[in-house]
RNA sequence: GCCCGAGUGGCGGAAUUGGCAGACGCGGAGGUCUCAAAAACCUUUGUCGAAAGACGUGCGAGUUCGAGUCUCGCCUCGGGCACCA
């Protein structure tokens, strides 16, 4: 073959390689293949301008997945897209006096170029754009879908408005108390929106989590803790009448996790904004105070009003409830502390079992009747028999015990409380049975606010007529388009736009108003990955075939800040999916790997503010895209965060150029046709081939567990090994075989990251006509991976004294007789009381 | 406060099940080639020590012949939730 090894020319290589591709079908995924099927997903961009370092990381990531995923002999779909939709698209559109349209697809123009640029192996056939009517038609017909089941609804209440955003957001898009997109503090406004009812399936949400043994944990842990599941119960409080004692038939339901505790209600709460509250202050002399106090909370911002350790503010009412197992009045008071949306929206006021009403209770000077004591308290004693006394305020440490045993409890007085206790659960059985109380499961978890006051984004297709009420947009006349001459420039938005908002009543036909709402792009990109699978139909959002074929996607990369919002809301979607027909799966996404952050080199997180940002084509330019994508994989493990280092670049790039000289040098006696006979080989030639099965072995699980950091050094290994072998071994020496063996493993192990070299040697030096893509994954044994002989190491009490070398296979016995006699100083004199011999690995000799 | 992670050389990081800590790479030192430089290649590189050796995976205990890995108790850092009753 070739006498002189030409030189790496990254970006004649890698233009040649790019276009060859986009000519070829390799990389369509097939859907009449016979194959199994493997399903690679990267989270797809919001098109803001050209791909930053976070998405290389991101496709890089998948890019090796997918690839890899194709020569071990799946049939693989590897999509891309858009989420197109947003408000970076508006306010661009209108800074610059353009249309938010003509913006986002020259973005995607951009990303896809840039795409194309890196060598990612997408089958852009399938490429989906949010934005596109064809695909947004099909979130309204699932809004639609999710309106005839009651999934979907408008309802009036306080929602979090973004003064700087201009729209309303869901309550998993305040993070920090501060807008997702901008970091301004939103306001409370109440409003009329529209909402899809997650909360219908908030436990299965929860238990499903349990499925998703390829999740990590972290990730599950957070959805576990928005879901928020707590088990308690729900008790009724009769309001009394204004004496103050006689139980009326209006009853007040409070929610707590802590029924246990009943017998220790010293007040009850209400939370400012309660309407309950305002009925019972009006016109009496609280009322000054509730208003102040209401006033108060209005003006402080939700940022400020969280946190535990904020000073609690309340007001009594004047009235009182009467507890319903003592028949005691406790009475009511408003606190800042409790939330109007939480559980029934009122509560127990328990000082002693509750930190937060115990802190009220002092400042109010409201009674705290100990009843939860340890038996070896003195106090448990005095207080177990009393049963109707109402002993208060005996000692202020004391008064604080949530967990120990009920005193002054009435028939529950002695058993065991605490959270899911005894008690806990003989209380609620006793308030059941008496019809006042029952177990109650709250979460945390709210519905999703999905309707946004924005014009770049789905239209909600609903129809507001006067007479008929809410009137969904009919089938037929799906997509409801967005307008695309909207002058956002003069601060038109749609709900000024008439041409897009007037229109007649599908029921009546009466003039009427259509919802000016669109929804939250997080609605696009909760089901796109079900699109992929059938991009082209324009019957249905999918065919149930198709996407039973591809899914569930079988590995999801993407950035951690999705952790709640989008994998929440897809997973939500799937099983709304699920429950109308439209699929078999319950989870769609089956492992998940969350990608570390690309930061600077001093840790910053790189940000345009900060001018700190490398942008991939400072790295494809120098050294390519090869180079880079090696780089990004080696320089840490996926998940974690690395900072950006340029010497690490320089480093890859040297590999690379010396990978490339290997494979070269390799090639020059590789020959294709010489059939491999291993007992023929010289000493030098065994070793390489073992060590090309050990570092296959090692790089191919490296790749199955997506340690691409490892899998890359084992490479590198044999690269280092090949190398030494050229240096040692005489090219008239050299056996044919076994060099073209090697070559091809190194050239295909290192394919899936750097796919433009591995294309260019795979036909330029090793003479293949196919894509290195169309060749299976070499196959890698252990027992070719085995050493005949083998250095083990010899300790004493646990310290390594020797290191002796023995034949792989050498009996325990004889392990034992030659590792004793290496350490023979260490052992002189001594008792050997014990040896432990592990084949393979050690000899330990315990010798006193 | 509750719930998850993570702490290993100068740096990024290795070490499937308890079995030779520091693979691979960066950086450093020395060398070969060169008029010189770059590139490339070779040697070396945990700490202390001339060496023998000792010490070393955040800290402290424990289990074990043997612990980065397991148990208990802490510390620090990162992330999530949080006046959620």
């Amino acid at each position: 073959m070739a006498n002189e090894i030409p030189v790496y020319d990254a970006e004649a290589i890698e233009t040649k390689w790019q276009e060859e591709w986009d000519k070829s079908d390799t990389f369509k995924a097939r859907d009449e293949s016979d194959r199994p099927k493997k399903y690679v997903l990267e989270m797809f961009p919001y098109p803001s301008g050209d791909l930053h370092m976070g998405h290389a990381r991101n496709y890089s990531i998948g890019d090796a997945m997918a690839r890899q995923a194709r020569m071990r002999g799946f049939e693989v779909l590897h999509p891309m897209g858009f989420d197109a939709f947003g408000l970076p698209a508006e306010n661009a559109a209108i800074k610059n006096k353009t249309q938010a349209g003509a913006w986002t697809y020259q973005n995607m123009d951009t990303a896809v170029a840039t795409m194309k640029r890196m060598g990612f192996s997408y089958d852009y056939d399938r490429l989906v754009r949010t934005c596109d009517p064809d695909y947004y038609r099909w979130g309204q017909w699932a809004f639609l879908k999710m309106w005839e089941k009651g999934l979907a609804y408008r309802a009036t209440s306080p929602v979090n408005w973004c003064p700087s955003c201009n729209t309303v957001l869901a309550n998993e898009q305040v993070v920090d108390g501060k807008c997702w997109r901008c970091g301004e503090v939103p306001e409370k406004r109440e409003l009329s929106q529209w909402y899809l009812r997650i909360t219908d399936y908030a436990q299965e949400l929860l238990d499903d989590l349990d499925k998703l043994t390829g999740w990590p944990e972290n990730v599950k842990a957070q959805q576990r803790n928005w879901i928020g599941r707590s088990e308690g119960a729900e008790i009724d409080f009769a309001l009394a009448a204004e004496d103050g004692v006689t139980p009326t038939d209006r009853l007040i339901t409070v929610f707590t996790t802590r029924a246990d505790t009943l017998y220790g209600v010293s007040f009850f709460l209400l939370p400012p904004e309660s309407p309950l509250a305002a009925e019972l202050v009006a016109g009496t002399e609280y009322e000054e105070a509730f208003n102040e106090l209401k006033k108060s909370v209005e003006q402080i911002s939700s940022v400020d009003r969280q946190g535990s350790d904020r000073e609690k503010h309340g007001v009594f009412t004047g009235r009182y409830v009467i507890n319903p197992l003592t028949g005691a009045p406790a009475p009511i008071w408003v606190a800042d502390y409790i939330l109007l949306d939480y559980g029934t929206g009122a509560v127990m006021g328990v000082p002693s079992g509750d930190q937060r009403d115990f802190d009220f209770a002092r400042k109010y000077d409201l009674p705290i009747p100990p009843i939860i004591a340890q038996k070896d308290d003195p106090l448990y004693e005095e207080l177990k028999d009393e049963q109707g006394l109402r002993v208060t305020n005996v000692d202020w440490d004391h008064a604080m015990d949530a967990e120990g045993y009920l005193i002054q409890s009435g028939p529950f007085t002695g058993m065991k409380g605490g959270k899911h206790s005894e008690a806990v659960d003989a209380i609620i059985a006793h308030l059941s049975e008496r019809g006042i109380g029952r177990s109650k499961v709250q979460f945390r978890l709210r519905d999703w606010l999905i309707s946004r006051q924005r014009y770049w984004g789905n239209p909600i297709p609903m129809i507001h007529c006067d007479c008929c009420g809410d009137v969904p947009v009919p089938y037929e006349d799906l997509p409801v388009r967005l307008p695309d001459d909207l002058d956002l420039g003069a601060g038109e938005t749609l709900a000024e736009y008439a041409p897009f908002y007037e229109t007649t009543c599908p029921k009546c036909g009466k003039p009427a108003k259509r919802i000016t709402d669109t929804m939250d792009t997080f609605t696009c990109s909760s089901w796109y990955y079900l699109r992929y699978c059938d991009p082209h139909n324009d019957q249905a959002p999918f065919s149930k075939e198709l996407v039973d074929r591809w899914m569930p996607v079988d590995n999801y990369i993407g950035g951690i800040e999705h952790a709640i919002l989008h994998l929440l809301y897809s997973r939500f979607w799937t099983k709304v999916m699920r429950d109308l027909g439209m699929l078999d799966f319950d989870e769609p996404f089956t492992n998940l790997l969350c990608q570390g952050m690309v930061k600077d080199k001093n840790g910053d997180t790189m940000s345009k503010s900060k001018g700190n940002v490398v942008p991939p084509s400072s790295v494809i330019g120098p050294y390519g895209a090869d180079t880079m994508r090696l780089a990004i994989l080696f320089i840490a493990p996926s998940e974690k965060d690395f900072n950006w280092d340029e010497e690490v670049v320089a480093g890859a790039n040297r590999f690379i150029k010396r990978a490339w000289r290997t494979v070269w040098s390799l090639a020059e006696t590789a020959d294709a046709n010489v059939s491999l006979d291993v007992a023929k080989l010289d000493a030098a030639g065994k070793e390489l081939y073992r060590r090309m099965h050990e570092m296959g072995i090692k790089c191919t699980t490296d790749f199955d567990r997506a340690q691409f950091n490892t899998a890359i050094s084992a490479v590198m290994e044999l690269v280092n090994d090949a190398s030494a072998y050229l240096n040692k071994v005489r090219i008239d020496k050299r056996d044919a075989a076994l060099t073209f063996v090697v070559a091809r493993a190194i050239v295909a192990m290192l394919s899936p990251i750097c796919p433009h070299w591995a294309e260019e040697l795979y036909h330029e030096a090793l003479g293949f006509q196919t894509s290195v893509y169309d060749e299976p994954w070499p196959e890698f044994d252990e027992e070719s991976a085995k050493a005949s002989t083998i250095q083990i190491a010899v300790q004493v009490l646990g310290k390594v004294r020797a290191r002796i070398d023995v034949a792989a296979d050498a009996p325990k016995d004889e392990l034992e007789a030659v590792a004793r006699e290496a350490v023979t100083k260490f052992i002189e004199g001594k008792t050997v009381r014990k040896v432990i011999v592990v084949p393979g690995r050690l000899v330990n000799i315990v010798a006193k």
